[in-house]
DNA sequence: ATTATCTATAGATCTATAGATAATGC
DNA sequence: ATTATCTATAGATCTATAGATAATGC
């Protein structure tokens, strides 16, 4: 009830955001109420406009929050390089269509949980998420042309790409990533089978 | 206000699932309230009750309804054979992947439209969307295996494709189709440009 | 004095139900 | 008499705001 320090209200406002970032990946923006994402949170309802103006206004914050999340885990596999597991993009692919990463979208990219949400949203939620999805084609360029380019693993084929290209398996891959995981979610409880082949087979074919 | 012949019944619920059909495909099944989709239905919402026990059962039936459609679509691509269009997988993903399916949405495939929609619905709308997939993987499946088999295209590659091989094209077929489409739809306001380069990318490459 | 929190609530939804009305179908 | 429609509303949401409380920061 009473008035707290400034690191506290800080404190207060990021479990507010990652509260949020939890609940709207995994039920969808609109299924999470102040209330519910205030109690995740640990504070009462009111508070809520004392650091959002509106919900709208938090949806943005949360959208560029998970995907500044997201994209620090594709950088950081890139930094690390090649290892016993593969080249940093099929580390990545495998770990994107993980039956894990599926079982937990609260915690997982926001590409595939939000994809439908921000369609359905304001310009501002889907600006942040175009962002995101910019910032994914991006890096995922770089690295096709990374791994094609300077250390051509396969030299039998041509292993140059040029950037067009690259960009162009850019899109491709995020499509079938984005495609495959939301598939796979809508069908995970009552074809649980099927939920496991669409994995299987995309994180064998994506980077064909 | 008053009771209505038998067959005007009959027409009034089409008239229920085909609003349901339209308006759910567009905002999603939790944006539509009953009385919004009774009024395009022409009726008053209270009305609603007497053709379903529930919104759920309605959105069952909805997603049936809409994949059956669907499917009928690809059936008659295929019945149609290769024409100067191409062939039918080929028109179909140059249709899936067109600018009008991206826009109108509520006429479009229910695969992309209801993906998020049935993830977090309850197991019967789950159920009636995992049938829709099955049927979507069935009949890509046939079809690359006419189209890669009997009558071998490009005999310079390897013409034939077995069971089991159609079937992981399938799957990723139908996933690139989800994917480019769901993202296309996200950023299509906000950014247009990367909204057809999706499209087009996957239109170009998606039977590769 | 300012301000971040809380309680309480306004106003607008939403799904679902109850009861009245009036035309069909026995 | 049955029943598909309508009006009206119950009860449960939801976002957002108003006002009280009490500790920080000037």
């Amino acid at each position: 009830m009473p008035r707290i320090s400034r690191e506290e209200k800080a404190r207060n406002r990021q479990n507010i955001v990652d509260a949020a970032g939890r609940l709207f990946r995994a039920k969808g923006i609109d299924a999470v109420g102040i209330a519910d994402l205030m109690k995740e949170a640990g504070l009462t309802h009111g508070g809520f406009y004392n650091h959002f103006a509106s919900k709208e206004e938090l949806a943005v914050e949360v959208c560029g929050a998970s995907f500044e999340r997201s994209l620090g885990v594709l950088d950081a596999a890139v930094e690390r390089g090649e290892d016993s597991a593969g080249t940093p993009l099929r580390r990545v692919v495998d770990d994107y269509l993980s039956t894990a990463h599926r079982d937990a979208p609260d915690g997982g990219c926001p590409s595939a949980s939000l994809v439908i949400d921000a369609g359905r949203h304001g310009d501002t939620v889907q600006g942040a998420y175009a962002l995101g999805v910019e910032g994914y084609l991006t890096g995922f360029a770089a690295e096709l042309a990374r791994e094609h380019g300077e250390h051509p693993a396969h030299p039998e084929q041509d292993g140059e790409l040029t950037p067009q290209e690259a960009r162009e398996r850019a899109v491709l891959l995020l499509s079938q990533l984005v495609g495959a995981m939301t598939l796979a979610r809508a069908v995970r409880h009552t074809r649980p089978g099927l939920s496991d082949e669409i994995l299987r087979t995309c994180r064998a074919h994506a980077l064909d």
